[in-house]
DNA sequence: CCCAGATAGTTGAAGCTTGAAATAAATCCG
DNA sequence: CGGATTTATTTCAAGCTTCAACTATCTGGG
């Protein structure tokens, strides 16, 4: 049953209305958590994000791998850590053996506060996404898995 | 053919994880767009998205509606479009009959300057997208789709 | 040992972004 | 008509982001 369409778009353009799409649907979805996060945790997602990224080393993290996981800057995350450690749920401790380095950590009050906030933040995921089935969830999924894929290996 | 899962991950985990998955493939894209918009063309992604949506309306936008478009705030808008004023591209034209609105439009050099952009940005995508098959390309856009119609109804 | 180069991190300037407050003008309605 | 409300935009403070410059430290030859 795949035959050629009736209307042939080339592949490039196809290409670029997935990015668009892309773009469209990531910042529809930003714009919502970050209206949540603010309302409801008086936080913002880039600190959530750092939460998140500490959440899952126990024994921490250096600034450097840090703003690698993010992919983001150096010095953007040094700012952002700055306030997390202002605000008593993150610590740098110093690195055994190389001065010029931090570890950085969750506190207890770090873990608890993102325990909070990533419930709820599943919840909005799943209540924002609710407009797709399982299956072309599976299959957008797998889609941008190969892409991913793909873009990672290119670097 | 379609039976239960073996492994039974929860539809909530399921979509949690394309999120994740849309948000990593969209920032990596975007960061290789931005590097090159500066490379090449000494702007920004915000100034090309202005640009861009501009371009599509030849008799241009009001401030509003513009930020509308790029769902970005007022004020943010106002900045981008004063920079790319200053450089010539863009002007903001008085309203017949509402003197609190402004038409931005893009001048001679924009337009120029704009399509010189979007063959590049074209090619760019291109070729960052390339590790998707036409097949999964339709099939991601339609995924998606259906998404921003489910969320842009929400709203 | 010592220094050249690499590595970890911070700082600073410029620009992007938001939300809230402020201006100004249009519209609505009594 | 005239005041209340709505609409269009700008301004501002705070925070996010990048890149480039800078400091401090480590590492690997000679």
């Amino acid at each position: 049953m795949t035959k050629t369409s009736p209307h042939p778009e080339p592949p490039s353009k196809n290409r670029l209305r997935l990015w668009l799409q892309m773009l469209k649907s990531t910042r529809i979805i930003e714009a919502e958590l970050r209206e949540k996060l603010r309302a409801e945790f008086g936080t913002t997602l880039p600190r959530f994000d750092v939460m998140a990224a500490l959440s899952r080393y126990r024994d921490g993290l250096k600034m450097r791998q840090l703003s690698g996981v993010l992919r983001v800057s150096n010095g953007n995350v040094t700012g952002i850590v700055d306030r997390l450690v202002a605000e008593g749920f993150v610590v740098r401790t110093a690195v055994e053996g190389d001065r010029r380095a931090w570890l950085v950590r969750l506190t207890d009050a770090g873990r608890a506060e993102f325990a909070s906030q990533a419930a709820a933040h599943e919840a909005w995921i799943d209540q924002l996404l609710s407009g797709m089935s399982p299956d072309a969830t599976t299959a957008v999924r797998a889609g941008l898995d190969s892409l991913t894929a793909a873009l990672d290996h290119k670097d």
